[in-house]
DNA sequence: AGCACGCCGACT
DNA sequence: GTCGGCGTGCTC
């Protein structure tokens, strides 16, 4: 019986993106495992055979290439991506020009990867007498080593490359390779004790049966399971555990440890009712949770309580047996919105975020994976939690960018989500106070439901707002941080006993060094931004906020020798300072990237702020979103003109959301909330509107200007981004490859109407001493427009020989 | 991207 | 003659 072996096609991880297509490989008899559809392998690749991981795409492939290979090795069973799971890692593929590689890793963590090794060892019978020096002394090496040595340690003992002489060896038979996988499980295992279930109390009657022996059996008797390690800690002797096991009476299993990382979280169950508003809003969400795929738009004001209705959507899902995703954004996730979660799922809730450790995220993984989680709360990459039945994906604050992943693959979570909703016949709910103007547009287009709170929830009034012209504050006099009304109206909250917010989206102290001869600012030498200062404990130091290059303020001009430099702009340091003047009695504390480095450090801010322990508090966006804290009467924006005159379509949509969101802060318990608005534009729109809170305003306008000028939601944009340390071949390469997609578009891609514009340089053209370009095309998002980038990147990337890295980001959240 | 093959110069 | 430089071309 000489049956055919069977043939996969399989998908090559860590492959550049014009070699990830689809290879052909036979499962040889030997492999102890059966090869099926979405499983990990690992497979000898060109000329070196060299061993890398891939992913099984098809099983009985009928493709009959030259020379196939058989299949190495088979990897851990957990790692084996389900059908729906390769649906996304082929929509990832094709939708962001991403390399399978990318997909997989997104999905799969790290963790759960073995490691597979090539180890050497030698060929004992081998007569070394016909090899040379050099090759004796690796032959001996390699021979001293019991068990052979790793690829990574012998190019680590010898010089970079030995693989030439290596290869040779083993084609003389002197020594072999072979393909070791150290599958020790990075699985934390305990020791559980329970009673044995044949059991009863009535075996303490037995003779011989110390007071102790039956304290501990009354112990474990009362915990049902229990870890060892719990028993010791409480003072009972791990040996007498032991001798309990003997007798029978006791049962002490190996189990696996998962690392919960948010178990203690107290649970505090909250019934929150809701108001009428919010029960008609949940009950109309509810019945799109059909089984059928929906789009749902929740549009709420700020305060209005959407994350109770988000909470009860949550429950419907999981009493009707299914599941449900929860996405954040990274500065709403904290310890408060990780807790009001808890206490509704418990242990059937898990948290992803960037800041678990890997094997936290491992064991989030596989407890999803498992089915032993009903509700997934995260930021971003948890909309790739591997949860089946899933009824609801919802998107809180849905008009963030942080949605939007910035490095491969280069993925919008709120894509991925349709996607899998679409899948699934599950709901997809994005909420937010301030939409997106594409998603708002959808949902009057009909392709969203909307879903509407006007009210805000208790007895809140939204406050009263005003916008601070700071033209008429002390033109060409003093330049002031806090205007004559900001101040007036800090002073009055702080004597009320009430708290402030202050928002300023800026970090540091200073934004620029600037020399007043010559005029010129100081700049990173790595990148083309200016650099700024940090107050230290040291004293002053100027930072790189894009690399983290840092060094002591210069005495004099670099460059032109003049000591009369000086300081422009300011950050949060700078306003913290100004605050502490103006209110030396005061408690200010502040939150930004800047103080908030540690785990749980955000937390703590909040949570000593929320227990009045200060009296005013400074930020960046951080402290914009989703907290409550009912003792706040003035919010302020110190400067709203900064985000306005960005270089980017979505400037003036960014500037009227922080506003909203801003002003929100202000007034939850009380009915009067006040706002203050700093500004040298009053007049501007998102300003104005964002004042009054008036979004529909605001939407009308930006959508007018959208379609006039012909931006996203009306088209898509592409931006093909060029990076390389050499100036000259970048811009050579730049003005190449948008010669080269002109002609694409003119030959094989006549259909596909663009506009494309470019190349030029990126908004910081040196970053990390790396110059970059870019090209923009403005175009419809289809298969033929995608084949088109695709092909063009393929080719790009061919050309490129490594000199310069192009990849190709469709609607970018920065332009 | 790796890696081998292949053809050239510098050295034992 | 051998070792090792890096140009070119392929990867199931």
């Amino acid at each position: 019986m000489n049956k055919a072996p069977e043939k996969i096609g399989v998908r090559i991880l860590d492959l550049p993106y014009h070699l990830d297509s689809l290879y052909t490989y036979y499962v040889p008899e030997t492999l102890p495992d059966s090869v099926s559809r979405g499983d990990i392998v690992i497979v000898p690749f060109g000329a070196g055979n060299k061993k890398m991981y891939a992913l099984v795409e098809e099983t009985d492939s009928q493709a009959t290439p030259e020379g196939i290979k058989p299949v190495a090795a088979t990897v851990n069973r957990e790692l084996s991506l389900s059908d729906e799971m390769l649906g996304v890692v082929a929509f990832l593929r094709e939708r962001t020009f991403c390399t399978t590689g990318d997909a997989v890793r997104r999905l799969i963590p790290a963790e759960a990867f073995e490691r597979a090794d090539e180890y050497y060892t030698v060929c004992p019978a081998y007569d070394i007498s016909g090899l040379n020096q050099k090759s004796r002394i690796i032959f001996e090496y390699i021979k001293s080593k019991a068990g052979g040595i790793a690829q990574k340690e012998l190019s680590k003992e010898f010089s970079d490359d030995i693989r030439p002489l290596l290869s040779r060896l083993i084609k003389a038979g002197a020594i072999r390779k072979d393909l070791k996988i150290d599958d020790s499980p990075k699985i934390k295992t305990e020791l559980i004790v329970s009673v044995s279930e044949s059991v009863t109390p009535d075996v303490l009657s037995t003779p011989r049966t110390s007071e102790e022996q039956r304290q501990l059996f009354w112990r474990i008797d009362e915990a049902g399971r229990i870890p060892l390690s719990q028993l010791v800690l409480e003072g009972y002797s791990p040996a007498r555990v032991k001798t309990l096991e003997k007798r029978g009476w006791l049962v002490v299993e190996k189990c696996e440890k998962l690392r919960i990382p948010y178990a203690d979280a107290e649970i505090m169950p909250k019934n929150v009712t809701l108001s009428p508003e919010q029960s008609s809003a949940r009950d109309k969400l509810c019945a799109l949770m059909d089984g059928k795929p929906h789009g749902a738009l929740l549009y709420g004001v700020t305060g209005s309580g959407k994350t109770s209705v988000m909470l009860s959507l949550c429950e419907e899902a999981v009493q009707k047996g299914k599941k449900a995703i929860v996405l954040v954004p990274e500065i709403a996730l904290t310890w408060q919105s990780v807790v009001a979660f808890s206490s509704r799922f418990g242990d059937r809730l898990a948290v992803v975020h960037s800041a678990l450790s890997g094997g936290e995220r491992f064991d989030a993984y596989r407890r999803i994976k498992r089915g032993e989680i009903d509700v997934v709360l995260g930021t971003r990459s948890a909309v790739f939690a591997p949860l089946d039945n899933i009824a609801l994906i919802v998107i809180d604050e849905e008009q963030e960018h942080t949605y939007k992943s910035d490095m491969s693959p280069k993925y919008s979570a709120r894509d991925v989500a349709r996607f899998r909703c679409e899948k699934q016949g599950a709901l997809m709910l994005l909420c937010s106070a301030t939409p997106s103007v594409e998603s708002y547009y959808r949902a009057t287009n009909g392709v969203y439901s909307l879903v509407e709170l006007k009210e805000r929830y208790g007895k809140a009034a939204l406050p009263n707002v005003e916008i601070s012209d700071m033209r008429a504050d002390g033109a060409g006099a003093d330049f002031k941080i806090i205007g004559e009304k900001l101040a007036q109206k800090l002073t009055e909250t702080f004597e009320s006993g009430h708290q402030s917010m202050l928002f300023l989206n800026r970090r540091g102290y200073s934004s620029f060094l600037i020399c007043r001869k010559c005029g010129e600012a100081l700049l990173c030498p790595h990148c083309s931004v200016a650099l700024t200062l940090h107050n230290t404990r040291r004293g002053g130091e100027l930072v790189c906020h894009y690399c983290g290059y840092r060094q002591t303020p210069p005495e004099k001009c670099p460059s032109c020798g003049s000591e009369h430099i000086g300081y422009m702009g300011y950050g949060t340091q700078a306003l913290e300072e100004a605050i502490r003047h103006l209110l030396p009695q005061a408690k200010v504390i502040r939150m930004d990237a800047d103080t908030t480095k540690g785990k749980f450090s955000r937390d703590e801010i909040i949570s000593q702020f929320a227990s009045n322990k200060a009296d005013v508090l400074v930020g960046t966006q951080m402290i914009a979103k989703g907290h409550n804290f009912p003792n706040v009467t003035l919010a302020a924006v110190v400067n709203a003109d900064g985000s306005l005159y960005g270089d980017d379509f979505r400037a003036a949509e960014r500037t009227f959301s922080i506003i909203t969101q801003l002003v929100g802060r202000s007034g939850r318990a009380t009915s009067d909330g006040k706002a203050i608005i700093q500004t040298y534009s009053p007049d501007a729109e998102a300003i104005r509107l964002g004042a009054e809170q008036n979004y529909k305003k605001f939407y009308e306008s930006e959508i007018a200007m959208r379609r006039a000028l012909t931006f996203p939601p009306f088209c898509d944009i592409a931006m093909v981004s060029l990076s390389s340390g050499e100036e000259q071949a970048l811009i050579k390469f730049s003005a190449a490859l948008t010669e080269e997609l002109k002609t694409l578009n003119k030959e094989q891609f006549s259909d596909v109407p663009t506009t494309i514009f470019g190349p030029f340089e990126a908004s910081i053209y040196k970053l990390k001493n790396k110059y970059r370009m870019k090209i923009i095309i403005k175009h419809k998002n289809n298969a033929r427009s995608r084949q088109m980038f695709s092909a063009l990147l393929s080719s790009a990337e061919k050309r490129a020989a490594g000199k310069i890295a192009v990849s190709i980001d469709i609607n970018p959240t920065a332009i």
